[in-house]
DNA sequence: ATCGTATGATAACTCAGACAAATTGTCATT
DNA sequence: AATGACAATTTGTCTGAGTTATCATACGAT
């Protein structure tokens, strides 16, 4: 059990400056404003560009770099990554993708993703999961029973319930991924309530899944949770039937 | 069509100075020399012990807090930040994690989590692909047939395979994930080839992924792949334990 | 007593400028 | 034409200084 007090859950972080340059370069590379082979201008350049010192600058392509987004080599410069390198899934990267315009797309992919792992992750969770899991999921759904999705109370309960399933595997990289893509999700599925007020009542898709995982049922529990996921899937804004894919 | 030549694909990037140091924290962290909470020393301390610039030590710093593994605050320090904080999925990550003792339990986990997802992208890939992946599969299985596992061509074709089937699946996310998480594997066990000079041989495994990709058939496809990847974890040496040993 | 507010110490943060190292392209030599 | 020396350019590394954020403590007000 990771003891999290339920506050306090914005520490409110205060990027640094070259954590802000990091973002403002990284969020123009995933848009597109660069594109892969592309060249950064020099560190001089680049730095009084933006009014901020070599080292400064130096720092945030240290974190591009980390992240995969860019490549920088003596003499040559830093080059803007092909995106089969990026790393797609780090936290930040998926907060820049989404940051702007949710790209419809991209957005399905990862819906995509998600319904594979955590609904075989709840299958999982059926089998592995403790008394004090169950205990903890239960607490969790009475929550979103009593707050709705409408209140931060509510959207907590329901990352509770998430979070404890993910806990339940006893996977760490299936912790580590899937908070992360619900993390992204959740964040650009924010301004969808502002759009549809009213959205189905999700309490009941939880309870199969909590019902299967409870009877440790992992064939029901999946099947639950990918249902429910879909669900999800269809309650975003922009995912009506544009299955178009627009391909280059 | 990305027309990779197949060869000279090592560019040796040559590690920098803090590209080395980062790596070398990095693994001091992810094999527990460092507990999360703790503090890492001083920038001036560090840099001085490591014989390197602060300016070094801090750029390494911002890539291991790039991946989560710490968090720097003034006056406070640089914290090793708790497991569910690390983006274990992220391929640096993945690298020092396995570098030094294949945990058995962690490498369970990362082949649980690469069936899950590689599989169901196997179903994918029999409703998505194209004529010319087919033909690329096929090229691949025929490669893997002249030269065997036991040479890097060999290997290099079963790599195709498997890319070739990833890109098929036409989702950026499930390409990023898995090509990292297969390429972990690879290095970890490369060394149980030596240690078991003869495996099974595993062209029939893929023979069957691949026809049914083929005939567009996504469950008997999502099967295949799983019985391979068990397959291939089967004969990673992690029956093994207690493996003791002296490390540096 | 409890809460909020100055104050000070400490760590990372930012800056400027210099030099070193690596890599590419050019040019002369063979 | 191929080879090797050389110069130019860009990132890499270093040093030393000053700045800012954050925590802990003490103090004052409620």
């Amino acid at each position: 059990m990771t003891g999290q007090p339920p506050s306090a859950q914005t520490p409110t972080r205060a990027l640094r400056l070259h954590g802000t340059i990091a973002r403002k370069l990284g969020i123009a590379i995933v848009s597109g404003q660069y594109k892969p082979g592309d060249l950064l201008n020099s560190e001089i350049a680049a730095s009084e560009q933006l009014a901020v010192s070599r080292t400064a600058y130096r720092e945030a392509v240290r974190i591009l770099a980390a992240k995969g987004l860019v490549d920088a080599r003596p003499k040559v410069g830093t080059r803007i990554n092909p995106q089969s390198k990026w790393n797609l899934l780090d936290p930040d990267v998926l907060e820049w993708t989404f940051e702007s315009e949710p790209d419809l797309a991209l957005l399905n992919s990862l819906f995509e993703l998600r319904n594979m792992v955590e609904s075989a992750a709840a299958g999982l969770a059926a089998t592995r999961r403790s008394a004090a899991h169950l205990k903890a999921m239960r607490a969790a759904l009475d929550g979103m029973a009593e707050y709705t999705l409408a209140t931060p109370e509510g959207r907590q309960a329901d990352l509770d319930f998430h979070t404890t399933l993910l806990e339940a595997t006893d996977n760490p990289f299936i912790i580590s991924l899937t908070s992360g893509v619900s993390a992204a999700i959740s964040t650009t599925t924010i301004f969808k309530q502002r759009k549809r007020p009213l959205r189905r009542d999700p309490l009941p898709d939880h309870l199969r899944v909590f019902t299967a995982i409870a009877a440790k049922d992992a064939a029901k529990a999946q099947k639950a949770m990918s249902e429910l996921i879909e669900l999800a899937r269809a309650d975003t804004p922009s995912s009506r039937r544009s299955d178009r894919r627009r391909v280059e």
